[in-house]
RNA sequence: GGGCUGGUGGCGGAAUGGUAUACGCAGGGGACUUAAAAUCCCCGGGCUGAAAGGCCGUGUGGGUUCGAAUCCCACCCAGCCCACCA
């Protein structure tokens, strides 16, 4: 019979609750010491939530639960990323106001969690969107502007024309709102900042020591983009001027190579630099440059087209002429905005130079000499050749020797670039933390007090987006003196990016309802940093390096002993449709999580999510397959009526094999191996007449942390006791462990032709005779000559023949 | 174009130098049943053979090794990320 899971999870859910048991405890007396296991917080869309979510907190449930039986003290929290976009736009299109909308939602997210079991303690459940919790975001804005790590400032920056704000560089995808899709316009505003560039390189060296996925690592390395290169300057020919060009460049080896120099057309010396004869084809082009959206650009990759100045530079060491060009594939955003063009070995200036029939000067020979291609431009490292000085010098030599040259001559310096930017964290839109600010026409813009923070969102608005923010148009907001002068004054408008809110937020689990401080410098220390963080790969650079950077930033100003606040990352894959597509409502492939617990139960969703796969690889949902676990734990529930006090060598072989394993494979979330182990034991049950008490209750302990209800219904009904969990992660008995027989494999040559049933600890003497003694061996060896045998205790046999 | 990850039965996957395909799904056969469902047991890589067995087999081609899905080289394909970054 199968059992009823609807009946048994209702029970143990209300019975946890009111044991509070999962509750976190620093002060508790733990032999084993605190552990953080932490899930991605959810951000509470108006669609609950979809199967993939349960995917990694079944995760992180099943290790929280098992260290807990092992004598750790666990904190494992929930909460909610509970500003955004969607609710603003939601409460816009609908009616309605944005906190309403998202409580409702948060309402729904929590009894969807709680329905699938989670060990979450949910005296510490959070929500950025409460004045309580923001209070702190803004105090960490305040703590940031003091110590000059935030600022205003104006700056090109994304804007997005259909939600109406601006963009951080992350959040612009292809050119794109990362959001809506409209395609983002660059728009010079001033905005607040915060200076992660400082960090930059800190940021980078610190992801050495990080348990991340090297993916994720690697993502971070880019996005930070560090170069290290040489800033040459070229000295422009003019009379009038001492003006230099500043090109940056990661390859000065090719130095001599250089034909022409590119400007960006947005650099700030063309206007003086450009001659009369060129000066329409340079207002042309700027004007073909700007209508050409970041989108356009990209497409046009491959498309090189440029002007000429009529202007000339020096080459920095031969005194050269060098001609001064103008082309888009320049970018402003990085280097200095000009480029040295060395055709002859990089892509992009070779395409430029053979459309406008510029010289292409080979100055690296490729060490494999044939390897040298005339139609294309030779990038790789090589030897240097017609560069004078430097002829014979590899690419790595000559990189040092030039930059030297450049150095004693002062017309160059090594430097460092970085690609991140600083982040913006300023936007126009209502539904977010307001920035603590207050403009003041003497004044000029002037901290909050932090005691009187939290700043509240005010309800007199309009939320329909015009290009302010709707902050904009509150009275009660504005009504506000300087706090420097006295003087009324307005206070700033703008609310933070939601990323603000959610890069700290593991810190305020610790101590949630801190009135005082964001969070007590002991109860930080008790549980931070967090141990183990799982979730989506889609936050791989914008959550997860701000919030190492306000770690870094925190440490810095001594609030924190640690600067990486995820010691190990884990991503869960995503769960794609049926079909193998990625679900989504168009496709009409999505999965209700719900439907599958009230049909099956949440252990079996549970189960089913851990048996898929790998915990990080993309699985298509197979209905089918949730079916088979839960006849894996109708076995295990139907084998209880077969219990007795019996024994049974074979059985407790199996349940100490499984322990074992299972013990192994959940250390190293290896969770589909963990349940194909129980699910051999179970066959083992239910092929047996009589199971051993004793062994039964192993069994269910060593399931409990991944099917936890029906866990506790057969520790109650079977031991009489009360929660599976307060009797400790079982041990497997070591001498069950080893096989007294084994199959060991008798090979010929490599090709298999027996196996024989042996002692492991039998010598390779009586080994070999005995697998020569097999009819099949035999007859391969028959009238040959034995060269060599191999013996492998317990695994292989091979015999070597002529 | 660059980087990363991967390619194993009909399907999800297991095995990280030692019997390839554990576990599950789907399929076939049997038991129980008036019957069906449910449940339980057995069989499932290909070719060949009455069987024992033999040959082939982890994207392709080579290499290292007594032995390779696993390590090395080259190539093909797929997915993800980045991309005019000088």
């Amino acid at each position: 019979m199968p059992y009823n899971h609807q009946e048994i999870e209702k029970k143990w859910q209300a019975q946890w609750e009111a044991d509070s048991a999962f509750s976190a405890d620093a002060s508790k007396k733990s032999k084993k010491g605190n552990l953080y296991i932490l899930d991605m917080f959810p951000y509470p869309s108006g669609a609950g939530l979809h199967v993939g979510h349960p995917e990694g907190y079944t995760a992180t449930d099943i290790t929280a639960r098992k260290r807990r039986m092992e004598g750790f003290n666990v904190l494992h929290p929930m909460g909610w990323d509970a500003f955004g976009l969607p609710a603003e736009n939601y409460a816009i299109k609908m009616g309605g106001h944005p906190r309403d909308i998202t409580r409702k939602n948060i309402d729904n997210f929590r009894r969807q969690i709680k329905s699938f079991g989670f060990s979450y303690d949910w005296d510490r459940e959070i929500s950025t969107c409460e004045p309580e919790y923001y209070k702190w975001t803004q105090w960490l804005f305040l703590l940031l502007w003091k110590n000059d790590l935030a600022y205003r400032a104006k700056a090109p920056v994304n804007w997005c024309p259909t939600d109406n704000t601006v963009l951080a560089n992350e959040q612009v995808v292809d050119g794109k709102c990362e959001r809506c899709g409209t395609l983002v316009v660059q728009k010079e505003l001033e905005q607040w900042f915060f200076r992660i560039t400082k960090y930059a390189d800190r940021l980078l060296a610190g992801l050495d020591k990080l348990d991340w996925p090297e993916r994720i690592k690697a993502m971070q390395r880019n996005w930070i983009g560090k170069s290290e290169g040489v800033e040459i300057d070229f000295d422009i020919i003019d009379d009038k001027k001492e003006e230099v060009i500043r090109v940056f460049t990661t390859r000065p080896d090719t130095l001599m190579g250089v034909s022409y120099i590119v400007l960006a057309p947005e650099h700030p010396l063309l206007d003086e630099l450009v001659t009369e004869e060129h000066q329409m084809d340079l207002v042309n082009y700027r004007d073909q440059a700007r209508k050409k959206s970041e989108l356009e650009r990209t497409q046009l990759e491959k498309d090189k087209a440029g002007i000429f100045t009529g202007a000339y530079a020096h080459h920095p060491l031969t005194g050269e002429l060098v001609p001064i060009w103008v082309s888009d594939y320049v970018l402003t955003t990085y280097g200095t905005g000009a480029v040295m063009g060395v055709p002859a070995h990089d892509e992009r200036d070779y395409a430029f130079a053979k459309k406008y029939d510029l010289p292409i000067k080979w100055v690296i020979a490729s060490p494999d000499q044939d390897d040298r291609v005339a139609d294309a431009a030779y990038t790789d490292m090589g030897i240097l050749v017609n560069s004078g000085q430097f002829d014979g010098l590899t690419s790595t030599d000559a990189k040092q020797k030039v930059a030297d040259a450049l150095e004693g001559e002062e017309k160059g310096r090594r430097v460092t670039f970085y690609r991140i930017r600083d982040w913006l964290v300023s936007r126009q839109r209502y539904w977010g933390a307001p920035i603590p600010a207050i403009w003041c026409e003497d004044c000029g813009v002037q901290p909050v007090d932090p005691k009187n923070l939290p700043v509240i969102l005010p309800d007199d608005v309009d939320f329909k987006p015009t290009g302010q923010s709707p902050l904009v148009g509150s009275k009660s907001f504005h009504e506000v003196n300087c706090p420097k002068c006295g003087n009324a004054a307005r206070r700033e408008s703008d609310t933070m990016d939601t990323f603000v809110d959610s890069s700290w937020y593991f810190l305020r689990y610790t101590d949630p309802t801190n009135s005082e401080v964001f969070a007590d410098e002991a109860s930080i220390k008790a549980w931070c940093p967090v141990d183990l963080y799982v979730g989506g790969a889609e936050h791989a650079v914008l959550h997860l390096l701000y919030s190492r950077f306000v770690c870094y930033a925190l440490k810095d100003l001594g609030y924190l002993e640690f600067d990486e606040p995820f010691v190990a990352l884990r991503n869960q894959g995503l769960i794609l449709g049926p079909d193998g597509e990625k679900m989504s409502k168009s496709k009409g492939n999505v999965v209700n999580p719900d439907e599958i617990v009230s049909e099956y139960g949440a252990d079996t969703l549970r189960l089913y999510e851990m048996f898929m796969g790998p915990l990080e690889d993309a699985k298509p949902w197979d209905t089918k397959g949730v079916v088979g676990v839960r006849r894996f734990l109708d076995k295990v529930w139907m084998a209880r009526e077969r219990l007795a006090d019996s024994v049974d060598p074979a059985i407790d072989k199996a349940v100490a094999k499984c322990v074992k394993r299972v013990g192994d494979d959940t250390d190293a979330m290896k969770f589909n191996t963990a349940i194909a182990e129980m699910m051999k034991c179970a066959n083992v049950f239910a092929a047996a007449e009589a199971i051993p008490r004793e062994a039964y209750m192993t069994f269910v302990r060593t399931m409990a942390p991944y099917a936890p209800h029906l866990a506790e219904e057969l520790w109650s009904e079977v031991s009489g006791a009360k929660s599976v969990f307060d009797h400790g992660w079982p041990v497997a008995d070591e001498s069950l462990l080893k096989d007294s027989i084994v199959a060991v494999a008798v090979q010929v040559n490599g090709k298999l032709r027996a196996t024989i049933d042996i002692s492991p600890e039998l010598g390779a003497d009586e080994a070999r005779a005995r697998a020569e003694a097999t009819e099949n061996v035999a007859k391969h060896l028959e009238g040959k000559e034995v060269k060599k045998v191999v013996y492998v205790a317990g695994r292989v046999i091979n015999f070597i023949v002529v």
